[in-house]
RNA sequence: GGGCCUGUAGCUCAAUUGGUUAGAGCAGAGCGCUCAUAACGCUUUGGUUGGGGGUUCAAGUCCCUCCGGGCCUACCA
């Protein structure tokens, strides 16, 4: 049994999350989680809200909520919506959360123990409407170089230059419009990250299993131009985790936050915390996960994230792990996704297109969305959903391979033997070859879970379903009976236990349904099928089963018109 | 501007890293079955692998070039 550390990126708490969102981190993690699980492995599965930031405070002012208070709100919001889409996560924290303050402020204490923080003065824009200072991309003005009237400080959108703040002609705060703005002189710290590139790059290096992806991302980074940059890690900000060094007083950085980038990270580590926490349980119990001094040297950990998250994972965070001089456990394995895309275009949060994780709960149960999205996950490009290929994947595989093969074999069984598992007749050379088939593509399925090869994984789960309905075709049961109802019950008994057998394996893309199955198999014996014809002989002769509704209802075309229709613009 | 990824059947995607005739699912066509959610099974049509050029005994795969899509570029997170 191995000891598997899972960690999804972590939601950003301005909102709630697009589909997209779920399905480039949480989902795919949840999957891997849940497998590992089932497989007998020792899993901790850990997410959390990523709460600071400027876009938190402003999102709390159009909300007309104190910043904290919001946050509270839109963790539980977004807790709700996880547990809606069936997350397991172990723990669900927050950014925000004392032991991720205690955690930052250690960070950082070590960090400068260490040479690797430098104090740096710097200039910045301070709005005096605002009553901050701004962040370069909420300054907008008029790009010197092709006149768009709506550049941003860092980068105009329109002809791509790279700008600062001070190049703008008339120059206003983005949030306000006020045009009040000042250069102020601020103190911030710096984490050396550049004597830390070499050994960065010798780990990089290490890590030959990855994803083009994740190592291209952070390669470029490494060696382009003049090489790993020290970054800023702190902000002037009221919502944040404030600049202590340790336990201690940080001389002349009172008033200031860590930046959200520096925080975010360590909070996967401070979630565990917060996990045992909640049950009163000792520091040990986290540290056997995250320390290699206390137990943690036997962990397989793995992170799953967008590629626009790529360069803080690989880079910063390490960074900070590293130049702590303590034995962390870091990364073993990077999973990356691409963007899912919305009907030939982004989703966009800020203009409301596409689907929302609430509205998805709102028109159709998880295991529909999670069946999909997964089946489709965007890992070799960016990958798109149209509402015409999601009722079109989810009726013909959901509905009518799976459910229908539920459908067939209870319904008929119960029409002929009654609703308990028949007695006589013996298998044959239908059954082993179904047998041969189910082995065959059944260990190609490990095979890709292991490897969270998520689409190959569906793909192959899905012709076991079909593998299903091919042996039903084949043994025809029905016209078996009429000459040897023995032989037919034979049959029956085999698929009564197939529905079983998939309720299990299928479990980790459709929690739900496989929950349902069993339950109509009225049977908790949910143990992984290692020995396939041990497997499809569990529910024995007499045993009762129901008859479940219907798993999966289809969506019809009048529903895909509709909710085509309601989610193309702004969002209601 | 620079870097990276990507373009394969009407649609969504594969192709053991240069090796037989480029494969699946869906959609389409035909046949079968009648237990089942008008479900299932079998067979089948469909491709100058974005265009052009090159290397090689051999190119979807490597090189050059052009066209299209996307991401990143360090103060959004």
């Amino acid at each position: 049994m191995a000891r598997i550390l899972i960690t999804s990126a972590i939601p950003y708490i301005n909102g709630i999350k697009h589909l997209g969102n779920l399905v480039g981190s949480q989902l795919p993690a949840d999957l891997y989680a849940r497998y590992m699980r089932q497989r007998g492995h020792e899993v901790l599965f850990l997410c959390a809200t990523d709460e600071h930031g400027t876009p938190a405070e402003l999102a709390a002012a159009k909300a007309g909520k104190p910043v904290a208070e919001y946050c509270a709100e839109m963790w539980a919001t977004q807790k709700a919506l996880s547990d809606g889409f069936r997350l397991s996560f172990d723990k669900f924290g927050r950014s925000s959360s004392v032991q991720n303050r205690a955690l930052t402020q250690h960070f950082a204490g070590k960090l400068d123990d260490n040479g690797l923080i430098e104090e740096v003065t710097e200039s910045q824009v301070y709005s005096h409407a605002d009553g901050r200072f701004l962040p370069d991309r909420y300054i907008e003005g008029t790009c010197p170089n092709c006149g768009y009237e709506h550049a941003r400080g860092d980068q105009c959108e329109n002809c791509t230059k790279q700008l600062d703040p001070t190049d703008l002609i008339n120059p206003r705060s983005a949030i306000s419009g006020s045009t009040d703005l000042e250069v102020r002189e601020t103190k911030h710290l710096y984490l050396k990250q550049r004597s830390l590139r070499g050994q960065l790059s010798d780990w990089i290096d290490s890590k030959t299993d990855w994803p083009v992806l994740t190592t291209s991302i952070a390669k470029k980074w490494l060696n382009d131009g003049d090489g790993l940059q020290d970054r800023g890690i702190t902000r002037d900000l009221d919502w944040g985790v404030p600049v202590m060094k340790g336990t201690a007083p940080w001389p002349g950085m009172e008033g200031k936050v860590f930046y959200v980038w520096f925080d975010a990270p360590i909070e996967y580590i401070a979630c565990a915390k917060e996990w045992t926490d909640a049950d009163g349980r000792p520091d040990a119990e986290w540290e056997r996960w995250w320390r290699t001094d206390k137990g943690a040297d036997d962990v397989r950990y793995v992170q799953f994230m967008g590629k626009d998250n790529v360069p803080f994972h690989t880079l910063s965070f390490p960074a900070t792990l590293i130049g702590s001089g303590e034995p962390w456990k870091m990364v073993d394995y990077i999973k990356s996704f691409n963007y899912l895309n919305y009907d030939g275009g982004q989703f966009s949060t800020s203009q409301g297109r596409g689907v929302f994780m609430d509205q998805a709960l709102e028109i159709l149960p998880a295991d529909y969305w999670r069946w999909w999205l997964l089946s489709h996950a965007p890992e070799n490009s960016d990958s798109e959903f149209t509402w015409e290929n999601f009722q079109a994947s989810v009726n013909k595989d959901l509905a009518d391979v799976l459910g229908n093969f539920v459908s067939r074999v209870t319904k008929f069984c119960r029409s002929k033997f009654g609703t308990d598992v028949p007695d006589g007749g013996a298998w044959g050379d239908d059954e082993a070859a179904l047998i041969a088939r189910l082995e065959t593509g059944l260990r190609a399925y490990e095979t890709h879970m292991e490897a969270m090869e998520v689409r190959k994984a569906a793909g192959e789960l899905r012709a076991l379903w079909v593998a299903g309905n091919e042996y039903l075709q084949s043994a025809a049961p029905w016209a078996v009976f009429k000459e040897d109802p023995a032989r037919a019950a034979a049959i029956v008994r085999l698929a009564l236990n197939l529905i079983r057998l998939y309720a299990v394996i299928s479990r980790p893309f459709i929690p739900d349904a496989s929950a349902a199955m069993l339950a109509a198999m009225k049977t908790e014996d949910d143990g992984w099928p290692d020995d396939l014809a041990a497997a499809l002989g569990v529910l024995e002769v007499g045993h009762s089963f129901d008859v479940p509704d219907v798993l999966f209802a289809k969506i019809s075309d009048e529903e895909r018109d509709t909710w085509a229709e309601r989610f193309s613009g702004v969002r209601d």
